[in-house]
RNA sequence: CGGGGUGUAGCGCAGUUGGCAGCGCACCGCGUUUGGGACGCGGGGGUCGGCGGUUCGAGUCCGCCCACCCCGACCA
């Protein structure tokens, strides 16, 4: 129940973001520090984020199974960049059964080291290959700083696990899955992403390559959104993933590992919310259609819900996501804003009047439903017939254009700036998209100075490699280099 | 782990010099209301974060501890 204004985004973000989750329903904080729940109308946004990608995870070929959140210690040990990656944020079981264990076991902050080991079981020959595997979960780090959804000990997410016979397709593998990402996040999110190759620091511990979907947040900060690795041979050699190929060699897989977690549902808050609260995409909203009936008297209610109830069945026929708020307890205005807090992207009146008239009142949540000066209230009236089409078209509208206004936000917050001294001006409200010797000591002093951290290197649509061209000269220490990237303050 | 802040009713907070634990919202009941956050009347709800100390008396003063939030270092 929401009763209070928001904090305004321009006033404190931050602030704006922590009490919408919160006000929205979305979660709440859990009796451990840096837990989060998440609430009914929070996991009926993740359920249907599930839904879209897990449609395109078999499209592509893929199937889910589930492996186990306990993992020896020593497994996370065999590879040297993992364990040296992790280490830090694990949470270890060292009792069971109100016994010492002989061997710890840690709660998988990510579940390559497993699911490698069972690779090796399965995997024999060139004919079990390749292996495309996914997995719905939760895994556990023990972050220092956390953030309802962005970063917490625990999240949930899906972590897809590959391997193959060759790197070749690993490669392609690695690349497909940020595809289908990137597809998901723009049009099923409305949240316009670049994908590209992540740095050598800023790459998954223990991955010869990593990419990322990267989306810019409202404060014009960047949120890696979704993750593909190319593996190479390292979890294959760490666990012993071998195969025979063709001509009786063993060789050992190429694997891939990708994942997007809860995260994204703040990308979701932070690039559409406003100061009344959420603006869910139409494709993801729980709820896509509000109905809000309006009566004052007895005769009339009679009149109003038997409308309400006639539109409500008509829309749920054509697939759309409705529901009637028939509280009698709070005031229709009251229910405006509480779904408009929710975000639910399009609201249904009907009162006496539409009865009369066999009309609706529609609000759609990306524009305005009360101008602040004059008090018009910006909805439009259309006929009761028909009314399902009409809601069809208008979801399809604010989808686009939702990511229309994110897009042109976005594409106006990335700069090119002409020399150092502009770029550590312009990654303080925007993006700065520049040549880099792709030098770590320039990638660090970038970070010293400003705080903003390479995101990606771009990748061409098309090709799927990343751009090249006549290059140009390194925006930090002026040496040659070939490609640009994109730096950012980073969630 | 450093810096800052906050712990008092479900939520948000006030509580002066140490002297009956309060306000708003929410909640429950009844009635009137309902096209942009309704109103009246009547109710219920407290280990004042914890432990210890000072005192006739502690929400208030002192000490220690704990938790959470925000800002950094670390990270999806």
């Amino acid at each position: 129940m929401s009763d209070e204004k928001l904090t305004p985004r321009n006033i404190d973000f931050s602030e704006w973001y922590n009490t919408l989750v919160l006000k929205a329903e979305l979660a709440d904080y859990a009796p451990v520090r840096g837990c989060m729940v998440v609430r009914p109308y929070g996991w009926a946004l993740w359920e249907n984020i599930q839904a879209a990608l897990d449609r395109r995870f078999k499209e592509t070929g893929h199937v889910n199974a589930a492996f186990p959140l306990l993992i020896p210690m020593s497994f996370l040990e065999k590879e040297k960049a993992h364990v040296e990656g992790f280490s830090p944020e694990l949470a270890v079981v060292t009792i069971g059964g109100g016994e010492k264990l002989e061997e710890p076991l840690v709660v998988r902050p990510t579940s390559e080291t497993v699911i490698g080991s069972m690779y090796a079981k399965w995997i024999q020959s060139y004919r079990d290959l390749p292996v495309l595997i996914n997995q719905w979960g939760n895994v556990v780090r023990w972050e220092l700083r956390t953030k309802l959804f962005l970063r917490t000990l625990e999240f949930y997410w899906q972590e897809g696990h590959t391997a193959h016979a060759t790197s070749k397709e690993a490669e392609e593998e690695t690349l497909r899955m940020l595809g289908v990402y990137a597809d998901f996040a723009i049009n099923e999110g409305a949240v316009p992403v670049v994908r590209g190759v992540k740095s050598e620091c800023e790459k998954f511990a223990g991955a010869v390559q990593s990419l990322s979907i990267e989306a810019m947040m409202q404060d014009t900060r960047a949120l890696q959104s979704g993750t593909s690795h190319f593996l190479g041979q390292n979890f294959a050699k760490a666990f012993e993933i071998q195969y025979l190929d063709q001509n009786n060699t063993l060789q050992h897989c190429w694997t891939t590992s990708w994942g997007l977690s809860t995260r994204f549902i703040g990308a979701i808050i932070m690039t559409h919310g406003d100061d009344q609260g959420l603006i869910l995409p139409p494709r993801l909203a729980p709820i896509q259609a509000i109905i809000v009936p309006i009566f004052k008297s007895d005769p009339e209610t009679a009149a109003v819900m038997e409308a309400v109830n006639r539109v409500q069945t008509e829309l749920k026929a054509a697939g759309i996501r409705v529901k009637v708020d028939d509280r009698t307890e709070v005031t229709p205005g009251f229910k405006f804003n509480d779904w408009e807090m929710r975000g639910v992207p399009l609201r249904v009146e009907i009162g006496p009047k539409d009865v009369e008239k066999g009309s609706v009142a529609l609000a759609r949540r990306d524009k305005p439903g009360r101008d602040p000066l004059t008090g018009a209230s910006g909805k439009s009236f259309v006929p009761q017939a028909g009314l399902a089409a009409v809601v069809a078209d208008l979801l399809t509208d604010i989808q686009k254009s939702l990511l229309e206004r994110a897009t042109a936000f976005r594409d106006s917050h990335i700069f090119d700036p002409k020399d150092y001294s502009e770029l550590t001006e312009v990654v303080q409200n925007g993006w700065a998209y520049s040549f880099w010797c792709e030098s770590s000591e320039c990638e660090a002093k970038v970070k010293e100075d400003t705080k903003a951290t390479t995101r990606c290197i771009p990748l061409d649509r098309e090709k799927g490699h990343t751009l090249t061209g006549a290059g140009g000269k390194c925006i930090v220490c002026g040496k040659d280099a070939k490609r640009k990237v994109y730096f950012a303050k980073a969630y």
